[in-house]
RNA sequence: GGAGAGGUGGCAGAGUUGGUUGAAUGCGACGGCCUCGAAAGUCGUUGUUUCGUUUUGGCGGAACCAAGGGUUCGAAUCUCUUCCUCUCCGCCA
């Protein structure tokens, strides 16, 4: 979240921000409230000050014996106006952090202004559109060839949009989750991480999944845990509530995780297949930075982001996204789509963004700087890198041959021990 | 699930007949001295948040000893609730 102090300030950045990600959170009414709030911590703080005088005084008298009884009826009273404003405090400070919580972050002067994913830029595209001389099949068809998944058998389990796969279609999707946690970890640097998959309430409001997404969260009632929409949560809380080194950072972690999403409000949209599921696979990327260094670490972590789809030798385009299209939580975000030749279309597989200190405030997750010996709230950055429902599709999609068969790329080959998929 | 122990500053660790305790002591960190330099030694400094004021350096106030209530003129210290950690037992993988 942003402070109170930094919108204060900069009241109308704020707006615009919020304005521009098509926000209607209502900035006056906070400015209000603070500053009814800050009327009430002058008063309250005046009238302690003189009860914490008058209290050293009575300690004085008792020690030399003498009769305070006059300090200690006439203290009753403050004490009771003490009581009456902190509570009024209280109230004022509830509702304006709760209002906070739903004011977005502000936008980095480089995202383009624009209301929706049609505004969105491409600012490079990678590898050659490829070319087939024969007709192809959408992944559907060539995981049903090749009995890779179970969308049948899969809805008596879950319903649908929990994908079971099968096989050796299980096989090639552990075989992607492993192939990119170890290109992360042994050439990029990342620390791997196994987290948990449910996160209590607090950590799940540092990310900024709550409270404005609670809709979109698998929740469990009996224990109040979520179950989590991306390894994003449990990784980012890692060092939550901590002061870092300015020397450990950066800080750099790479984990697998299932990712749940209940996807309210989508009904009826990409239902088929493996397009849009409430249950999939996702190697993440998180990343804890100093300020100064946040977005050349963007950068850094788009390349990285990147590679698992130059090293599959798969087509594909980085988009910078619209103010409009923005999360709620980010300042700035790429998203990578993979071309999928079956279905026409680039699917997004990957979103790298820069959170600057919105999510570390709302975490109070910080740093000591060498510089001055202070602290100050990190920089967090995540991506995925990447999902691998999405990937799977292009994979599929763009190595099928004429006979039905699927080539796997190099990289692949020693995870699945095997070279082609065959009918 | 049952029984017990505990949660204090960056860390370790004092502090229960409530009253100059924001908090001893040690370590760490920073600065000075010493040294060719370093170590050792020695002297000093060293939390966060927030409100007001300001010639922006500061000055003054308030709050914070897991979290939230209660008692009291006054609570790290008494009391209640919750959370978390550890040990033992039981149950399950």
């Amino acid at each position: 979240m942003l402070s109170i102090k930094y919108i204060r300030e900069n009241i109308d950045l704020v707006k615009e921000s919020a304005k521009n990600k098509n926000s209607d959170v209502n900035l006056d009414e906070i400015v209000k409230l603070d500053e009814n709030r800050r009327e009430i911590i002058k008063e309250a703080d005046d009238h302690k000050a003189k009860r914490n005088v008058v209290s050293q005084a009575i300690a004085q008298k008792k020690r030399n014996g003498e009769n305070s009884d006059q300090e200690i009826s006439d203290m009753r009273m403050v004490s009771d106006k003490i009581k009456e404003l902190d509570g009024d405090l209280k109230i004022i400070e509830e509702k304006l952090h709760s209002c906070l919580l739903y004011v977005p972050n502000v936008i980095h002067p480089s995202v383009p202004i624009g209301f929706d994913e049609s505004d969105n830029v491409t600012i490079r595209e990678w590898g050659e559109l490829p070319e087939y001389s024969f007709g192809l099949q959408d992944h559907l068809e060539i995981g049903e060839n090749l009995k890779l998944f179970d969308f049948k058998r899969a809805s008596k389990i879950s319903g649908s949009g929990f994908p079971l796969y099968t096989g050796i279609g299980a096989k090639l999707e552990r075989s992607l989750i492993n192939y990119m946690l170890d290109l992360h970890t042994e050439k990029h640097g990342y620390t791997e991480l196994f987290p948990p998959f449910l996160t209590n309430r607090d950590a799940t409001q540092t990310t900024g999944q709550l409270p404005k997404f609670a809709e979109d969260m698998y929740h469990i009632p009996a224990d109040d845990l979520f179950c989590i929409s991306t390894a994003e949560v449990p990784v980012t809380n890692i060092h939550k509530d901590e002061t870092l080194l300015e020397d450990d950072l950066p800080k750099k972690y790479s984990a697998y995780s299932a990712c749940f999403r209940r996807e309210a409000g989508s009904y009826g949209k990409e239902t088929r297949g493996l397009l849009r599921v409430h249950q999939f696979n996702k190697v993440e990327m998180v990343k804890f930075v100093k300020p100064e260094e946040s977005y050349e670490e963007l950068e850094k972590l788009l390349v990285d982001a990147e590679e698992v789809l130059q090293s599959l030798n798969l087509h594909y385009r980085v988009r910078a996204l619209a103010s409009g299209d923005l999360s709620f939580a980010a300042a700035k975000c790429f998203d990578i789509e993979v071309w999928a030749p079956g279905m026409q279309k680039y699917l997004e597989v990957s979103s790298c963004s820069n959170f600057q200190d919105f999510q570390a405030r709302r975490g109070n997750i910080r740093y000591r700087r060498k510089s001055d010996n202070k602290v100050d709230f990190v920089h967090t950055l995540n991506g995925s890198g990447v999902a691998t429902p999405r990937l799977m599709i292009a994979l599929l999609e763009t190595y099928q041959q004429d006979d039905g068969s699927v080539i796997i790329p190099k990289v692949l080959q020693p995870y699945l021990k095997a070279d082609i998929l065959l009918p």
